[in-house]
RNA sequence: GCGCCCGUAGCUCAGUGGAUAGAGCACUGGCCUCCGGAGCCAGGAGCGUAGGUUCGAUUCCUAUCGGGCGUACCA
């Protein structure tokens, strides 16, 4: 448990505790207890922590707000809470003022914890996968895979340190159509490589990529698949190009830094006979008929949906949907208490036939959650980068990585909360100025290396310093967000938010820079410098986390 | 038509039902004989609109306007 919330746990205690007494005395009646939080209020002069309980109770009680708070401070035990002073403000919040000294526990914490600092055990193992990017393996990473790549591999480094035990997956789309697709543009590619006039499909992939690995393709076989039918033809042509779009796929994420556990290939699905065995499964509960010819789930009993959905086409062929009810029971078979997926809100229809599916299947659709991301718009110059699908001709991940960098685009990424269209500026992803976000930040890294190198010795042992002499109120606020670190994480993650690490990181820096330009900390006083260097070796380790679990790099100078 | 997401400062965005709604950019003026000036300090303006629930609403509900997306035997 971190020790903000030791402190809120006690505070809380103790209002129960003075509550009980008085009712004891029979001066305040009340059955049962509200859901009260102890906060951290906006405003400083109200405090270090603020509860709302007086204005929750006042209708079991039938007493006003304020009454019931006085009644509260007057029953409340100090002792050993590190409570100094309590005030009623407002309409009816009871503010509690800490004597300071209980910040002084977290810096000698971060230099024994070190790298693991952060970390909590709020999650209690539960067993959790994220599935992310899951981008079709016919082409390359767009925009819209990048951000799904930047927030689910930060949310997977949240919920591994909130205590969560995680699996990143990637769902490969290796069947259906789009695979049909790709196969008629492949051959295509080739015969037109090979000099032969044929028309290119309408539908096609119209990408330069494949032509390059066609191209490759006919450097090895030359015309070996002339001689094949056109079936087998394209057969081979997929194996092959799929083959090397995936490890593309693989590579470029990997130098986003992000590494998964579990690459799943949707034709494994079809192959094992699972979706077979899901829509006997769900015939056997009555939840499947025939119409015109094709199988249809009746997913209007589930959920907010309001229609039913074709799981297996007229021509036997079994839609996405299936494979994908398929897919998310294996999920739940495999033991995951909480499965989440990351998808681009152009599936948000998607959404409420698969949780219904998921209940259909007696899983409790509530383990299921879809954070929906909003469109990406490239912005250069001032100007929209326009992306054309017709043509193929679009601005893709490793050229983003190539032009801005891994870490301002994974911090720009990460930076907005999935709910709103992300607006992303290349000129000033790209600035190495102020203005850039991630630049302000990893230069207060780079800052707090420089000093801690100045000394030219190691930092010294926090409990052999004496960090009581960190009183100006530079240092309490930097040490106060240090302490709150753990429960950001453990929340963030709750919330599945990383934007708000990244908020938090900018915070810190901000606070560090403050402090740094009122504060000296390679004076001649010998035991405040010991101090100072503490706590600027324990920003330092705060940083450094934070950044790392957005797959920022902190450096060491720059 | 119906459904989902979003409307907060000039721009890009934060804000678990709480007290005086916050950052960054842009604009203006200050701050290094001193640990990294890629920094710090100071300055203005805003919750799309109208109702409702509540002691209290940017937050929840209803309606309405504006933008995006969806509404396939596509994925």
């Amino acid at each position: 448990m971190s020790l903000v919330e030791q402190i809120k746990g006690g505070i809380s205690q103790r209002i129960i505790e003075a509550l009980e007494k008085a009712k004891g005395e029979g001066k305040i009646s009340f059955a049962n207890l509200p859901n009260f939080i102890i906060e951290v209020p906006r405003e400083k002069i109200h405090g270090d922590f603020a509860t709302n309980v007086a204005m929750l109770m006042t209708k079991e009680a039938k007493m006003n707000p304020r009454q019931i708070a006085q009644l509260i401070a007057d029953n409340f035990s100090f002792k050993d809470s590190w409570v100094e002073k309590i005030e009623i403000a407002g309409p009816g919040f009871i503010n509690f003022y800490l004597d300071h000294k209980w910040l002084y526990q977290v810096l000698p914490l971060v230099q024994k914890e070190g790298e693991v600092y952060g970390a909590s055990n709020a999650g209690q193992g539960l067993k959790v996968q994220v599935e992310f990017v899951s981008a079709n393996p016919t082409g390359l990473l767009h925009m819209g895979n990048a951000r799904g790549a930047a927030l689910g591999d930060s949310l997977a480094n949240l919920l591994d340190r909130a205590g969560y035990q995680v699996t990143k997956e990637f769902y490969i789309n290796d069947t259906g159509n789009q695979i049909e697709n790709f196969g008629k543009s492949l051959e295509a590619r080739y015969l037109q490589g090979l000099g032969q006039n044929v028309p290119f499909p309408e539908e096609g992939y119209h990408g330069e990529d494949i032509i390059d690995t066609v191209q490759r393709i006919i450097d090895n076989v030359g015309d070996a698949y002339l001689a094949l039918d056109s079936e087998a033809r394209k057969e081979k042509l997929v194996e092959i190009a799929l083959n090397e779009k995936i490890n593309a796929i693989k590579e470029t994420l990997s130098s986003f830094g992000v590494e998964y556990d579990v690459w799943f290939s949707e034709k494994s699905l079809h192959e094992s006979g699972k979706i077979d065995d899901v829509i006997k499964l769900l015939k056997e509960k009555d939840l499947i008929y025939e119409q015109e010819g094709a199988l249809w789930f009746r997913s209007s009993k589930f959920g907010s949906e309001d229609k039913d959905e074709v799981v297996v086409r007229a021509n036997g062929v079994p839609t996405y949907f299936a494979a994908d009810i398929a897919y998310h029971k294996d999920k739940f078979d495999r033991g995951f208490d909480w499965v989440i997926n990351i998808w681009g809100a152009d599936h948000h229809g998607h959404v409420a036939r698969m949780k219904g599916s998921m209940e259909a299947l007696g899983n409790d659709p509530d383990n299921l959650t879809v954070i929906l991301m909003q469109l990406v718009r490239l912005f250069r110059g001032g100007e929209i980068v326009r992306m054309s699908k017709r043509t193929g001709k679009y601005i893709t991940l490793s050229e983003l990585i190539e032009e801005v960098g891994k870490d301002a685009a994974r911090y720009f990424f990460v930076m907005r909360n999935p709910d709103s269209h992300l607006d992303f500026d290349l000129d000033l992803a790209k600035q190495e100025s102020a203005n850039n976000p991630v630049y302000y930040v990893q230069y207060a890294h780079a800052r707090i290396c420089s000093i801690l190198k100045a000394t030219g010795v190691a930092t010294p042992d926090a409990d052999k310093i004496d960090l009581t002499l960190l009183n100006e109120p530079e240092e309490l606020e930097l040490i106060r967000k240090i302490a709150d670190l753990p429960d950001e994480i453990a929340q963030a993650a709750k919330a599945l938010e990383p934007h708000r690490m990244a908020r938090y990181a900018h915070d810190l820096a901000s606070l560090f820079h403050t402090f740094y330009n009122s504060c000296r900390v390679l004076t001649d006083e010998e035991e405040l410098k010991n101090a100072r260097l503490i706590l600027v070796q324990a920003t330092g380790i705060a940083l450094k986390n934070v950044l790392n679990l957005l797959g920022v790099n902190a450096p060491e100078r720059m």
